[in-house]
DNA sequence: TTCTGTGTGTTACACATTGTAACGCTACAG
DNA sequence: CTGTAGCGTTACAATGTGTAACACACAGAA
């Protein structure tokens, strides 16, 4: 019976993100230079963000692949799909399955305005014409 | 110095969100009524469910008036409300506020088809044409 | 070869959130 | 007047997250 690793939750933490944001716009990176670059807005120390870079590891974000003896720290997941999966379980909970339904709230509460969701329509028209 | 009331977190916890789905369906509630809803799926005191709405309260979730010498609980959001917000969240980190983007990572994920994207574009078509 | 620093693994701790519930008080029904 | 239904208060354990100390190992300097 090998112990299997103990799942985490698919969600982030505030420094998670951070981080999370630093591989993602680097696209690879070790934990000192995610550590450097958070110094400004966030102090800490190093092991802190090895912590979460290991953390984060585990909850299935990030790989690492060794080079020398540092850890190369790199996505698992593209940003927008996180996002995709994310909003898809709200759909789920908030509004019956339905994108629609997300969609009309979004306008309600002025998150997204009549003419942006024009735009967007427009959009998926076009995509669809270039692909037929 | 009144104290102020602490606030409490935006999310909703497992037992937070059933229970919020009984009030949204229901459109208000007593405890009893959610407890006994919950029986089924999720048997629990009426303490542990009289916690849940207080503290659903505290987030803002909830309100309640007095019926005699029960509360009735109803709730201050709707469900896509909620929903919208936090989609809103989700977009501004991680598809650089771009709804598109979103609806472009659901695409490749197969949260949304792209059938079921071109209805969408219809319908919103529609609307525009029956409001103007 | 020995020393030293850099990067890693392990372990720990505090605090907040969430599920769970006991206990005690009060007011209305019988 | 007494039981009970419904509330307020308080508590506790598990988990998640931020934070970090410490020990170990290896690579390059001396």
């Amino acid at each position: 019976m090998t112990k299997l690793p103990k799942p985490r939750p698919n969600s982030l933490g505030e420094l998670e993100q951070l981080v999370m944001d630093q591989i993602w716009s680097r696209g690879s990176a070790t934990a000192e230079q995610c550590r450097e670059a958070l110094l400004q807005r966030h102090a800490m120390k190093d092991s802190t963000v090895r912590t979460v870079l290991r953390r984060l590891e585990e909850k299935g974000f990030l790989s690492h692949k060794v080079e020398g003896r540092t850890y190369i720290y790199r996505a698992l997941q593209a940003r927008r799909n996180i996002a995709a999966r994310a909003v898809s379980h709200i759909v789920d909970r908030f509004c019956g399955g339905s994108v629609e339904q997300l969609l009309v709230g979004m306008v309600e509460n002025e998150v997204l305005d009549r003419a942006e969701l024009q735009r967007l329509a427009q959009k998926i028209a076009e995509k669809k014409k270039n692909q037929s």
